[in-house]
DNA sequence: TGTAGGGTCTGTAGTAGCTACAGGGTCAAG
DNA sequence: CTTGACCCTGTAGCTACTACAGACCCTACA
């Protein structure tokens, strides 16, 4: 039943010091400590780290997975606040997307424009700007 | 011909205190100095970030970016060092695109499975992770 | 000549989200 | 009773900037 901070971070696949650093900035209570001063933790704080880890893979922010555990805390309010999170959150994704397929098309363009030669008449040095000398 | 800091600035739409910051780290060169302590940058300066601007706008990290500069210096050497930093970099978007597109999927899904009520039967909570009281 | 406003200077600290130590204490096994 | 794995606190590092504070410089206008 008492875990130790060793296990959490095994069973949520996150670093110790990751762990800690939660607990620091307000993610995860502070838990009781053993006669040793060592963390104990139970199945509550496993469940609210994997909870935590499992936001952080869908890409939420630590500010984001802070109000959806706050929402989430009060189970009988409706769920449009969380909804309203996670459809945000899809957007900010949408434009990542976005940007990063225009990003590859246009390096894509300053790769494929150059077919070898000496750096002098190398078109990807000349397609990223003004030449040092001009 | 002499540029102030403010005129580099303006020119590459880059803030002055990045251009000092790069001048810290060493990707642009320590300039003379006017009579007032002023930095006192010449067409070969705004060249240089013109290019620092460009290749970041493509997504290359700093180092990626000194790699280039360094490689670009030397202007009878052949290109292939360029090619490869280049192609290097256009594997790691197309990378990020996949990852950013596993994850957009996912989190439509979560967010698809929600069609309201209250918290307590959130599906979005629930595919979020094992409830709190697991 | 004085002053108001811009711009510039250095140096330091803050941002996100960890990660990596240093230098110590605790605990179970042999 | 020692070895080694774990844990503790506190601080500094990472990327790529950004934002001050407190001072100095420079130009224009009264």
């Amino acid at each position: 039943m008492a875990l130790t901070i060793g296990d959490l971070s095994k069973a949520t696949n996150t670093k110790v010091e990751t762990v800690r650093y939660y607990e620091r900035i307000g993610l995860l209570p502070k838990p009781p400590r053993t006669a040793g001063n060592y963390r104990d933790y139970g199945q509550a704080e496993l469940g609210r780290l994997s909870f935590i880890r499992r936001a952080r893979d869908l890409g939420f922010s630590l500010d984001q997975v802070r109000a959806l555990l706050g929402l989430s805390d009060d189970r009988s309010c409706d769920c449009a606040g969380i909804d309203r999170i996670a459809n945000e959150h899809l957007r900010e994704v949408d434009r990542k997307l976005a940007d990063l397929g225009a990003l590859r098309r246009e390096l894509k363009a300053v790769i494929d424009s150059c077919d070898g030669g000496t750096i002098a008449e190398c078109r990807i040095i000349e397609a990223l700007g003004p030449s040092v000398d001009g």
